[in-house]
DNA sequence: GGCTTTCCGATGCGGCTGCATCGGTACCGG
DNA sequence: CCGGTACCGATGCAGCCGCATCGGAAAGCC
């Protein structure tokens, strides 16, 4: 048993190369050479890591959303939340990616999404990314009382996917859209009183 | 003055064929020659028309904006439009281009979307096809007597944004994000009465 | 200490990319 | 009817792509 690597790490290294090019340059900008080179390592080794670069993309994917999921975990257990709704606040605002410092998790979102729109592969994956905070909010807005909440939980996703990308087109900045998400949820609130 | 063609009418049939492929196969399918392939003209006719690759996209980026935008504004002369929020939730719906038909059309704007995100020039042609849609729904806001017309309107237009992106993952149906969108805007009149 | 086994880095390959070039063709004015 | 010109289609080119290959380096077992 002759040199053992980490491939666990190797991979997780070579997906966050994979995010930095795709934030900086675009999801076509991560070839397996400049991956490789980010990487700091050779491409044979990325190629070992995974059979093939669509493998790696996913893998990347995936890498990302825990990422963003578990930061919305950690947000809620850190925050006592004094109700549901602020906690819902917090939740949303953090899903929205509207955080200056998480403008890149967004880019490399939104380049996920635009290419899951042909490839169903990567959609089924997205999908799957989407369970999780979607049950999340649902929990949330039915704690909180609010009618509909399955229905309430899928327009602030959508919601919260569009401000993203309105902020990254340089339409709305993240102070407004935060605004503007915060607004939403207040005429929930009154709604549900 | 030998052989002349109109080379807008030449323009329009090869963005046709740019946005055919990216409805199709995304935006890196459009490829030179494929798009002359499939506009069937020649690479060179291509290249004629476009300086650049990057002209051509430009190009059917304004195509496709210019249409969706057409549609919307002959959707408001047609109906007759008995109230103003009438009129509102079918600006909206059209926006969102929840129809089936206007899939290709969905598909095509998210890929522009998402490449904007690192193309700053693609970002601006962008936020200036949003200024028309956004001064409408401000302006049918405003009639409907909503306050905070300018604020509804960007959260209407991401809301669209987000419920279109969602439709094309699959993970709404176009009926369903219709039923949200209208839900949204009943809450709107509510707050408004 | 050699041997086997696992790993890896470099290199090669076919194919595709955007763009530049240029000879031939079709047309219009005279 | 023919000269000149605007056009175009084919081809060339340098560079990049993903993937396959393979010789050699490193590490545990005997």
């Amino acid at each position: 048993m002759p040199k053992q690597v980490d491939h666990e790490e190797r991979r997780r290294r070579i997906a966050d190369a994979v995010c930095g090019l795709i934030d900086e340059r675009g999801l076509e900008a991560a070839t397996l050479r400049d991956v490789a080179a980010r990487a700091e390592v050779s491409m044979g080794a990325v190629q070992r890591c995974f059979r093939t670069k669509d493998e790696m993309l996913r893998f990347a994917l995936r890498h990302i959303g825990d990422r963003i999921a578990d930061r919305v975990r950690a947000r809620l257990l850190a925050g006592p939340a004094q109700s549901a709704a602020s906690a819902l606040g917090h939740a949303a605002t953090e899903l929205a990616l509207l955080r200056a410092e998480h403008r890149a998790e967004a880019r490399i979102w939104l380049a996920f999404v635009a290419r899951a729109a042909v490839d169903p592969g990567l959609a089924e994956l997205l999908r799957a990314g989407y369970a999780e905070p979607e049950d999340l909010l649902v929990r949330l807005l039915a704690e909180a009382g609010a009618p509909g909440a399955r229905r309430e939980a899928r327009t602030l996703l959508a919601l919260a996917d569009g401000l993203t990308a309105h902020v990254l087109l340089g339409r709305l900045d993240a102070e407004e859209a935060g605004e503007l998400l915060h607004a939403h949820l207040a005429a929930l609130w009154a709604r549900t009183a």
